[in-house]
RNA sequence: GCCGGGAUGGCGGAACUGGUAGACGCGCCAGACUCAAAAUCUGGUGAUGGUGACAUCGUGAGAGUUCGAUUCUCUCUCCCGGCACCA
C-alpha cells in the first residue's frame, strides 16, 4: 500500500476501472427495485461551477447508497443546450451557438467525469441534436391535434432601435441592454400551450406528492392560485366603442355595496379603443407600456392612474360609479378589470386617496368593540354587512353567496372559479432553440409539419448581427411548400421556449436511442424518477411545466403514471462571502483547479458535509482543506492496520470494556448514517457522526492492539459508509483491506443489535429546568429509583432546600425535571 | 408589491417528535516533533464572574403558551429565492 494518499493517481485509476467494467450502464431487468434518480440536467455554459458539483453530488450519493441498498439505479446525465447564452456569445466571440455549445458539453462533460459521477454516458442527451427535438416538434402536434394549442396576441419587450424581442434580464432600468432604447410593451401573435385546462389536476395532485418539500407545493399550490368568486357584470352608462359592459372577477362579491369605481388595465379594450380618441389617455397609457413584461416590474410601481370619463351602473343598486385606468391592473389576471372596494382592499384604497376618490365601509368587524378606522388604511377583513340594504347584519359567508344568487338572477353576474395560472406561451422570437413545427400558407392558413417532414432542422451556420431571429433572413429556411396545397407557404420562424425541452427529458433518458418513437416501453420500467434533485429556483417554472407535459403525455397514452418525479430535493444555493457565487460579483472557485490540488472525492466530501443539502452553502477554501485532512487520516488509519493486520476473525469475541464501546459505536454509527443518508438526507451529520468513529478508532488504536477485529469492522464501516460521497479513496482501501469486490457492488453494512446494547445510561437531572446534575444509572432503572438518586444528589440537595416540591417529571432514558417552588 | 424560505460561538453548522444548546469541522491559543518551516500529533476554546466546585447570561428583536422553547403561537427587523422571455 502507498504510504500516502495521492488522489490524483488514485482516482484516475478507479475512474479507468468503472470505464472498463461498465459499473455504471443501466439495464432494465425486473429481479431488482429500479431506482430512477436524476440531477437536473445542466445548461452548457462554458464549465462547470461549484452549483452544479453540488447538485451532481447529492445526485450520486443517493445513487450509490441505493445501488448499495440493492437496487437497480439509472443515473443519466444530459445537456439542456437551447438558450440565450450561447447567442449571446455567437455575438460576442463571433462562432455559432452549435459550435459553441458543442465545444462546451465535451469541455464540462469531461469535468463531470473527472468528478467521478456514476452516471450511464451511453444515455447522454443533448437537447439540441434534431434526434431530441424532433419528437419535441412530433409531441406539440400531437397537443396540436389535441386542442391543447393556440394562438394569440401576447407582450413582449420590444426594443424599437434594434427591432428586436428582448428577454426579461435583457431590458436593464427599462432600457434594451445593447441599443440603450426605451423597451416598449408590444402584441405579436404567439403560440400557447393550454396549461390552464390541467389548473384542477396539478393542483389536486400536489396532495399525492408526500415526497416533495412542503415549500415547493405551497409554492406551486400558490402559482395555479384556485380562487373562488363572482363575475360580475358593470353596465357601461353609454356604449362605447361598442363595448357595452365591463366584467369583473372578485373573490369578494360581499363588498359589492362598497364599490366607488371601476378599474380597468391600461391594455383593456376599452382602454386601448379611448386611446386612439383621447389624448390624456393616450398619453398615459403610452406611458405605462414603457415597463417590462415582468410582474414584479408593476407590482412595485407607484399606483397611477387616468379617469376615462366614463361610467358605470353597479348592479346591486344601481348606483352610477365612474371608470378608471390603472396601472396596478393586470390584463392577463382575470377580465382585466376589477371593481375597486378602497375601504376593504389595500390597493384600491392607496389609489383612492392618492386621486380623492370615495371611501365606504361596508364591513365591520365581528367583534363589535374593535373598530374599523378607514383613515388609515383599508379593513380586509371578513365580517358583518353595514350600508349594504336589505344586506346588512349578515356575515361575509352568508352574503357572498347571497349576493351572488341575486346577480345570477337579473342576469348579472354568476359564480365563478378564476385560477391565477395563466397559458403557456411557448414561442420565442429567438435563433437558438427547436424550430416551432408550423406552417403559414396564404390559402390553406396555419399548417402543422406533417410527421414525415420531421424534423424541422435548425440550421447551424448563422451569422448574427443582434437585430431580430436570423432565421427571418434565411428564405432557404423558411420558404416551403404547403404540406396541404403545394404553393408557396413560409415557415414559423419563432422557435420554442426552453422550458419545453426540460419537460420531457427525463423520460427520454429511459430510451434515447429510439429513433422510431419518442418512448418505448423502457420508459414503463423507469418512470417515474424516483429521486429528482435540482435548484430551489425551479421550484415553480420547469417543475410544473414538467408536471403538465407528463400529464398531456399519459393523456396520450405515451406514459402510465400521473407524476414525473416521487421524490423531490430542492437544493440550496452555493454562497461566497455570503453572495451567490457569480461570474459578476468575481467570486467564483473553479471545480477543476480544485480536482487538480485536492481530488474530486476532497471537493465532494467538502461539499456534503458544509451544510445539508436544501441550505445555502456557505464556500470556504480551509473547510476543503479540512476534507483532505480528513481523507489522509483514513488512508493512515487503514494503512497503519494493513501494516499489522493478523486481526482475528470475530469481533464479538473481544470483551473488554473499550472493545464493546468501540463496537457499540459502531453499530450506533451504522445505525444513524443508514438514517441520515437513506431517509434524511442530512449528509452532513451522516459525516460528522463517521467522523466521530474514526476518531475515536484512531484513539482505540493508540491505545489498545490495533489490529483487534474490531477496529478492521470500525474501518470497513466507514470505508462502505464514505463510497458514496467518496468513491475513489474508499475503493482503494476497501482492496487494500483484502476484498476483491468494490465498495459500489458490495452491500450496506447492517446493525448488529447485541453490540447497540448499553448497561449504564447518564441521565440528566433539572431543577426548575436547569440542569444540576448528571448521574449515571443502570439502564433498567425503575422512575422511582432514579428520582431518589437525582434527590440526594449533592447540587441537587442545594437547590431543593427550603422548597416545595411540586412536581418531579421524568423522561425516559433522557431526563428528571424536579419542580420545586421557593417557600418565603 | 405578492408568494416561499432563512437568522444559533470568531466562521460553516448540530440539537430528528417541546427535554443536556453549540455534535462534527474550520479558525484561534498552548504544547510535542524539527536547526527552522510546512505537514503531522496532543490538549484547550460561547460570554461574564470565581483558584475551584460552581453560578449567571446566551439561539435576529419583542411578547405569549409550558415544569421545560433554537423547536409551538403572535408582532416586528434584516437577508435570500421566485414572479411566467435567464436557465
Amino acid at each position: 500500500m502507498e504510504p500516502h494518499y495521492t488522489p490524483k493517481i488514485i482516482e484516475e485509476e478507479v475512474q479507468h476501472y468503472w470505464q472498463a467494467h461498465q459499473t455504471f450502464k443501466a439495464t432494465e431487468h425486473s429481479n431488482q427495485e429500479k431506482f430512477y434518480c436524476l440531477s437536473m440536467f445542466p445548461y452548457p455554459s462554458g464549465s462547470l461551477h461549484v452549483g452544479h458539483v453540488r447538485n451532481y453530488t447529492i445526485g450520486d450519493v443517493i445513487s450509490r447508497y441505493q445501488r448499495m441498498q440493492g437496487k437497480n439505479v439509472l443515473q443519466p446525465i444530459g445537456w439542456d443546450a437551447f438558450g440565450l447564452p450561447a447567442e449571446n456569445a455567437a455575438l460576442k466571440h463571433q462562432v455559432p451557438p452549435a459550435k459553441w455549445t458543442y465545444q462546451n458539453i465535451q469541455l464540462m462533460g469531461k469535468q463531470l467525469k473527472q468528478l467521478g459521477f456514476g452516471y450511464d454516458w451511453d444515455r447522454e442527451i443533448a437537447t439540441c441534436h434534431p434526434d431530441y427535438y424532433r419528437w419535441e416538434q412530433w409531441f406539440f402536434i400531437k397537443l396540436y391535434e389535441k386542442g391543447l394549442v393556440y394562438r394569440k396576441n401576447s407582450v413582449v419587450n420590444w426594443d424599437p432601435v434594434d427591432g428586436t424581442v428582448l428577454a426579461n434580464e435583457q431590458v436593464i432600468d427599462g432600457r434594451g441592454w445593447r441599443s440603450g432604447a426605451k423597451v416598449e410593451r408590444r402584441e405579436i401573435p404567439q403560440w400557447f400551450l393550454k396549461i390552464t385546462d390541467y389548473a384542477e389536476e396539478l393542483l389536486a395532485d400536489l396532495e399525492t406528492l408526500s415526497e416533495w418539500p412542503q415549500q415547493v407545493k405551497t409554492m406551486q399550490k400558490n402559482w395555479i392560485g384556485r380562487a373562488e368568486g363572482a363575475a360580475i357584470h358593470f353596465k357601461l352608462s353609454d356604449v362605447q366603442a361598442s363595448i357595452e359592459r365591463i366584467d369583473v372577477f372578485t373573490t369578494r362579491p360581499d363588498t359589492l355595496f362598497g364599490v366607488t369605481f371601476l378599474v380597468i388595465s391600461p391594455e383593456h379594450p376599452l382602454a386601448t379603443a379611448l386611446a386612439q380618441q383621447n389624448p390624456p389617455i393616450e398619453t398615459f397609457v403610452t406611458k405605462c407600456r414603457q415597463v417590462k413584461v415582468a410582474e414584479a416590474e408593476l407590482a412595485t410601481l407607484e399606483k397611477c392612474g387616468v379617469y376615462t370619463g366614463l361610467t358605470a351602473i353597479n348592479p346591486i343598486n344601481q348606483e352610477i360609479i365612474p371608470i378608471w385606468i390603472a396601472n396596478y391592473v393586470l390584463m392577463d389576471y382575470g377580465t382585466g378589470a376589477v371593481m375597486a372596494v378602497p375601504g376593504h382592499d389595500q390597493r384600491d384604497y392607496e389609489f383612492a386617496r392618492k386621486y380623492d376618490l370615495p371611501i365606504r365601509q361596508v364591513i365591520a368587524p365581528m367583534d363589535p368593540n374593535s373598530a374599523v378606522d378607514l383613515s388609515q388604511k383599508a379593513y380586509s377583513e371578513k365580517g358583518i354587512l353595514i350600508n349594504s340594504a336589505n344586506y346588512n347584519g349578515l356575515t361575509c359567508d352568508v352574503a357572498m353567496p347571497a349576493i351572488i344568487q341575486f346577480l345570477a338572477e337579473k342576469r348579472c353576474g354568476e359564480k365563478q372559479i378564476q385560477w391565477r395560472l395563466r397559458d403557456w406561451g411557448v414561442s420565442r422570437q429567438r435563433y437558438w432553440g427547436a424550430p416551432i413545427p408550423m406552417i403559414y400558407c396564404p390559402s390553406c392558413g396555419t399548417v402543422p409539419v406533417p410527421e414525415s417532414q420531421l424534423p424541422v432542422l435548425l440550421p447551424e451556420q448563422v451569422t448574427f448581427d443582434g437585430v431580430g431571429s436570423p432565421l427571418k433572413k434565411m428564405p432557404e429556411f423558411y420558404q416551403t411548400p404547403c404540406p396541404k396545397c403545394q404553393r408557396p407557404a413560409e415557415r414559423e420562424t419563432d422557435t420554442f421556449d426552453t422550458f419545453m425541452e426540460s419537460s420531457w427529458y427525463y423520460a427520454r433518458f429511459a430510451c434515447p436511442d429510439q429513433t422510431d418513437r419518442m418512448f418505448d416501453e423502457r420508459v414503463d420500467y423507469w418512470v417515474p424518477v424516483d429521486q429528482y434533485i435540482g435548484g430551489i429556483e425551479h421550484a415553480i417554472l420547469h417543475l410544473l411545466y414538467a408536471r403538465f407535459f407528463h400529464k398531456t403525455m399519459r393523456d396520450l397514452g405515451l406514459v402510465k403514471t400521473n407524476e414525473p418525479f416521487t421524490r423531490l430535493l430542492s437544493q440550496g444555493m452555493v454562497l461566497k462571502d455570503g453572495a451567490k457565487m457569480s461570474k459578476s460579483l468575481g467570486n467564483t472557485v473553479d471545480p477543476e483547479s480544485l480536482i487538480e490540488q485536492y481530488g474530486a472525492d476532497t471537493v465532494r466530501l467538502f461539499l456534503m458535509f458544509a451544510a445539508p443539502p436544501e441550505q445555502s452553502l456557505e464556500w470556504s477554501d480551509t473547510g476543503v482543506e479540512g476534507a483532505y485532512r480528513f481523507l489522509k487520516r483514513l488512508w493512515q488509519a487503514t494503512l497503519q492496520f494493513t501494516q499489522q493486520s493478523t486481526a482475528a476473525e470475530n469481533p464479538a469475541t473481544e470483551n473488554t470494556p473499550e472493545h464493546k464501546n468501540l463496537r457499540r459505536l459502531c453499530h450506533e454509527t451504522i445505525r444513524k448514517v443508514t438514517d441520515d443518508i437513506g431517509r434524511r438526507y442530512t449528509f452532513n451529520t451522516a459525516i460528522a457522526a463517521m467522523m466521530e468513529l474514526l476518531n475515536a478508532t484512531q484513539t482505540f488504536m493508540a491505545t489498545h492492539q490495533s489490529n483487534a477485529a474490531c477496529v478492521k469492522e470500525a474501518l470497513e464501516t466507514v470505508i462502505l459508509m464514505l463510497s458514496p460521497i467518496v468513491p475513489h479513496i474508499t475503493q482503494v482501501l476497501w482492496q487494500e483491506l483484502g476484498h476483491p469486490d468494490i465498495p459500489i457492488l458490495h452491500p450496506w453494512p447492517t446493525i448488529d443489535s447485541q453490540a447497540l446494547h448499553r448497561e449504564t445510561l447518564d441521565i440528566v437531572v433539572q431543577v426548575n429546568g436547569k440542569v444540576r446534575a448528571r448521574l449515571n444509572v443502570p439502564a433498567n432503572i425503575e422512575n422511582k429509583d432514579l428520582e431518589n438518586l437525582a434527590l440526594v444528589h449533592e447540587n441537587v440537595i442545594r437547590h431543593i432546600e427550603n422548597t416545595d416540591i411540586q412536581k418531579v417529571i421524568v423522561i425516559p432514558k433522557k431526563l428528571i425535571n424536579i419542580v420545586v417552588k421557593h417557600n418565603d
